[in-house]
DNA sequence: CTGAAAGCGCTTACAG
DNA sequence: CTGAAAGCGCTTACAG
């Protein structure tokens, strides 16, 4: 900058204003400033002026979501992207694979990048090591999963109503012996789900609960249907969990014979036969909604925090309308 | 970090010493220094020692890819960003939706902040101007398509050899009617695809380009249905063109009479009926390779730029095993 | 409409 | 082992 002032026989001020487009400024001068930075090939350092800027801000957005690569986190993340990009902020990634010890490590390598706002999944049981961060300014909008030990923003599914909804889709259908099989129990997710399926379901329910993956979700089900009395229902309460359950009633020939609802949507999941009803979640209105809440946030540092809900949707396809079948 | 320095009254060097872990501080004033870190929770600003640092490295990596919600691109950016994590970076990631326009604006957008290296796919058919920021000194590793107009590191799929042969395993089956059906050709990943289906087809290949998204695929498949010779075989070079096939084979009830080869693989190709052969693409392999490239170039800015070529995979699962049928 | 001085929070290059 | 001075590239708060 102090090499373009010297070129166009200005002061740094008068550059910093054609920069920035402050209005002022003589075009006669302002297009001598141009001509000297295109010849200089001159790029502003945006971090270079946070320090002095009176708001401090870094237009910069730190998003920590489960896994990058994982569809609803992308979505989660892309929504995040387009909503900083038309405030003319940009975002830090980051990935947390529920790892408590990653949790601190990353968000601490971001605090240190000055985030504006944090938008995050946490993995660990208690947040209030944020608390002095968020005193400090920086916003905090919890995503996908609700914090404990600090007030903030949180935005969520509609975890137990939509779980509720999904058994009782199953119990209109003539469903009474419905298993649930859950993620780990410490996962506030996996909790809100079986609470809406305690809710809902019959009085004498199958609770299979820390299913991690696809192949446990594989042998969890292979090992109802090994029992004197199985399910004639399954409510599948996350997407891998879902998918291992296509796998296994697949390979036990009881596809077609047994009901299947979803917790969460799969890629591809109107193509398998039968297709799969799942309960919709809607990632992108998620991390548009949490977004916005950080930019209101910038603007109104006051706004009481708040809880924001996310609805979800059943999208009826087949599977979840196979009638009990006498065994 | 003034004020710890003066409430542990040392001077600011000494603070600066503590944080950075270097060494030679004598370990009661260290404790001291920590003391007062914790009792004002102090945070160090990362971007302003950059300003002053010999390197001028702001260890944040800029990356630039299709879609981030999109499968091949979630995969490239938990790479990238596993690869940065090691290093000690963060990264900003943006997504570009094949947009030109988007394309100048989102790496401005990045430049500004200073990304040590830009990991990008690219939409323009020209990318010199990007070539005084390399002179400066930003490493610039191109993933997915080759860039044109300037010399750098670039990182992609075999594309021209794995859909050769692709095509060499529908004849290897009898098939001589064989369709491409591919993206718009203005993308170098499109043209690439076709030039390898090319090399390997029989002497008169049907070739259908321009299919931009899952429906147009449908509505291209059921013409190709719908004319008096229509094709025993079909290679969809590019993921959602797969989907719409499948769609389109099965409203058809063709399914499991015309064979399909894809490009790149889809999310449950394993559990649609049939299961869907595919050349697998490897994105995690792809973002590691180029955010190891990057971080090369930091340590050694003298390498000569070169192209990686990441090998695919053909995974055999069903429809492209099926025998040409009589019409 | 324009610019000189001071300073943001750090690191560097010294001197002790 | 420790610290005072200078300066990175900008913006602020002035004065003219």
């Amino acid at each position: 900058m102090r090499d373009v002032a010297a070129l166009a026989g200005v002061g740094l001020k008068t550059v910093s204003r054609v920069i920035n487009g402050e209005s002022k400024v003589a075009p006669e001068t302002a297009a001598r400033v141009i001509r000297a930075a295109n010849q200089l090939d001159y790029q502003p350092d945006f971090y270079a002026g946070t320090l002095k800027r009176t708001d401090r801000r870094t237009r910069t957005l730190g998003l920590v979501v489960g896994n990058i690569a994982n569809p609803f986190s992308g979505s989660v993340g892309r929504a995040v992207e387009d909503v900083a990009t038309r405030h003319g902020s940009a975002v830090l990634t980051s990935s947390l694979d529920d790892d408590p010890e990653r949790e601190e490590q990353l968000i601490a390598n971001l605090l240190r990048r000055r985030v504006d706002s944090l938008i995050l999944t946490t993995a660990r049981s208690d947040q209030s090591y944020l608390v002095r961060e968020q005193e400090r300014g920086t916003g905090l909008v919890f995503v996908d999963r609700a914090p404990a030990g600090i007030v903030a923003d949180v935005v969520v599914t509609d975890n137990a109503d939509a779980s509720a909804t999904a058994v009782r889709h199953l119990m209109d259908h003539g469903h009474h012996r419905i298993a649930y099989l859950g993620d780990r129990p410490q996962l506030w997710t996996a909790q809100e789900r079986l609470r809406g399926f305690r809710v809902a379901a019959p009085s004498h329910p199958i609770v299979v609960e820390d299913v991690e993956d696809e192949d446990e979700a594989v042998i969890a089900v292979e090992r109802l249907f090994d029992q004197p009395e199985p399910p004639t229902a399954l409510f599948t309460a996350q997407n891998l969990i879902t998918i291992g359950a296509i796998r296994a009633l697949r390979r036990l020939g009881l596809s077609s014979r047994v009901a299947l609802v979803g917790f969460d949507d799969i890629p591809l999941g109107d193509l398998v036969e039968p297709a799969v009803t799942v309960m919709r979640q809607d990632p992108y209105a998620i991390g548009e909604r949490a977004a916005e809440l950080a930019f209101a946030r910038h603007a109104t540092p006051t706004l009481a925090p708040a809880t924001y809900v996310i609805p979800s949707t059943l999208v009826v396809r087949g599977s979840g309308e196979i009638p009990p079948q006498l065994s």
